[in-house]
DNA sequence: TCAATAGTGTCTATTAGACAGTATACC
DNA sequence: GGTATACTGTCTAATAGACACTATTGA
């Protein structure tokens, strides 16, 4: 029998159900995309002999509405009722960077019902890295309302709290936001909650000085994310120029990291992911560094085929 | 300056913008959670001496209504207007095993525009994990339309195509869900594409027999997230009753992954995350073995604390 | 006694951390 | 020459895989 013949308890078929069905008898939420676009930045140097220093770099926008205006918030926006999500963040992403095919994530979808106080509205976070080198100059430079903010976490204050069924891990971690002009503060307390074996993690925005709705808290889910992802995937890979030298990559990892690493297990580490090439950094004031060029193949060996 | 006194383009500020706030210039999606809940039985044995066998089970829920009648859909339904998503995953969760404070995170959210032939609907997924003797037997049991199902992935084909900017990986995977009564047929093809940096995922649905509205891609997804987390966290125990063996823990780690371990590096993995009792198997035919329960304060080698 | 599982000891291969030591540009 | 970075060699500690070996029960 079609299946399409089969009738339900009203004694419609799949054709007449859908021709009936209400959409409507529920209140719908809004659904948003957030865009978490990352970047590493070049900073200036002093001293001819140093290396520039890498700097996180984070894509922010700055609010011209209510609510929180002229407060800075994560590039993103509605969900058209005849796009994918995956197409409107590639829309967001494209309209901010004026770059297509470049690496994004789904990240998390947050749904508390008072995020935003003009309506309910759920939202997919998404996590873009892009390398500098192919950012139009103008995506955020001039335009006064999308710029790039440094950004660090740390965790400033970490304590554990043990009860009769298990314990709790409550962090504070304070992100700095900032650029020449602008600095943004941000606090956001983690609860891990250990409980017999059930786990759970609350984060809760201690302190959000110039960032709008929630979007600490996405902030930190998504450095999180990004430190995790970095020691078992190659995604640092996506933040580095078509030619790095290992120095840089090595850069790159310890900012995100947060922690120095030793070049001897570092070079270990990333030898099967790279390509050498015949060229070499010049006019350094030091010993010349070999560039390389990433691997897509270097999965072969872990793969099974 | 109080900042709810700043003024918009139109002159408003705060409260009388949020006062003439339309929420419905834009046509909403839909949003729905669905629920993962994975369990592990023991199947039944023939030999005395033999263990019993374990498997993995996931529960499934027969829709009585257009469309996909008569099909297996996992259990979920809409999220309330004024209920957050963690919230209404809760709900169905309880629902559905009549248990509260049970293991359960956010997988990803499903977003094409045409999953679902009604409306469009985004659907967040959650995955669950119970331990079988806190279920009650009702949940699922007597109950014709909520059904724990056998559920087996296996890999049945692989191939790799090489292309001048990269590769891609397409992976068939079949999934056998099935009970006494009951076979279902889910064939999924994974295609991993790795362009240069840029890598993308994509599920197609080859086959779903039985199977509701794109819920065969979303069990594919949790089955990899699955294998892959129990590696590397203790969710596994989630799965265990208050007190069990090593061997049977063995077990449950097999039949996630899909492998054979051996109980020499198995037990040195565990070691820390269990606490041994004074009790033992008894009537089993062969040598007693030992009970264990879980150790909440295994990872405070790991913490900074 | 023996079938089947429980549990341990130890050898090996691999990997990450530590750190000393050598190399090489430019001012 | 001196400074700052580039790069390598090797010792060590920790960990995972392999496998042989011993232990213990009920029928």
């Amino acid at each position: 029998m079609d299946e399409c013949m089969l009738t339900n308890k009203d004694g419609l078929t799949e054709e007449e159900f859908l021709k009936n069905y209400d959409a409507d008898i529920f209140k719908r939420p809004s659904v948003t995309v957030d865009m978490l676009i990352f970047s590493v930045f070049d900073e200036e140097v002093k001293n001819y002999r140093k290396l520039p220093q890498k700097s996180l770099k984070l894509l922010l926008v700055k609010r011209k509405d209510h609510p929180y205006i002229k407060q800075w918030a994560l590039p993103g926006g509605f969900v058209a009722i005849n796009e994918s999500l995956d197409e409107a963040a590639k829309r967001e992403l494209k309209s901010e960077t004026n770059i297509d095919n470049i690496y994004m994530e789904q990240l998390y979808t947050w749904g508390d019902v008072d995020r935003d106080p003009r309506t309910r509205v759920i939202s997919a976070s998404y996590m873009a890295l892009v390398d500098r080198t192919l950012l139009d100059i103008k995506a955020g430079d001039d335009a006064e309302d999308a710029l790039w903010f440094d950004i660090k976490s740390r965790v400033i204050e970490e304590k554990k709290i043990n009860c009769e069924k298990g314990y709790t891990i409550e962090k504070v971690v304070d992100i700095n936001i900032s650029n020449k002009e602008i600095t943004l503060g941000v606090k956001v307390k983690v609860i891990e909650i250990f409980e017999g074996r059930v786990v759970k993690v609350e984060r809760d925005i201690i302190e959000s000085k110039g960032i709008a709705f929630d979007h600490a808290k996405i902030i930190e889910y998504a450095l999180e994310r990004l430190k995790n992802k970095i020691e078992y995937t190659d995604i640092a890979f996506n933040l580095m120029p078509e030619l790095f030298t290992l120095s840089e990559l090595q850069q790159v990892y310890e900012i995100i990291l947060d922690k120095e690493l030793l070049a001897a297990a570092f070079r270990r580490k990333v030898a099967e992911m790279v390509i050498e090439t015949d060229h070499f950094t010049k006019d350094a004031g030091h010993r010349p560094s070999k560039f390389y060029r990433f691997n897509p193949l270097w999965r072969n060996g872990k793969d099974n085929l």
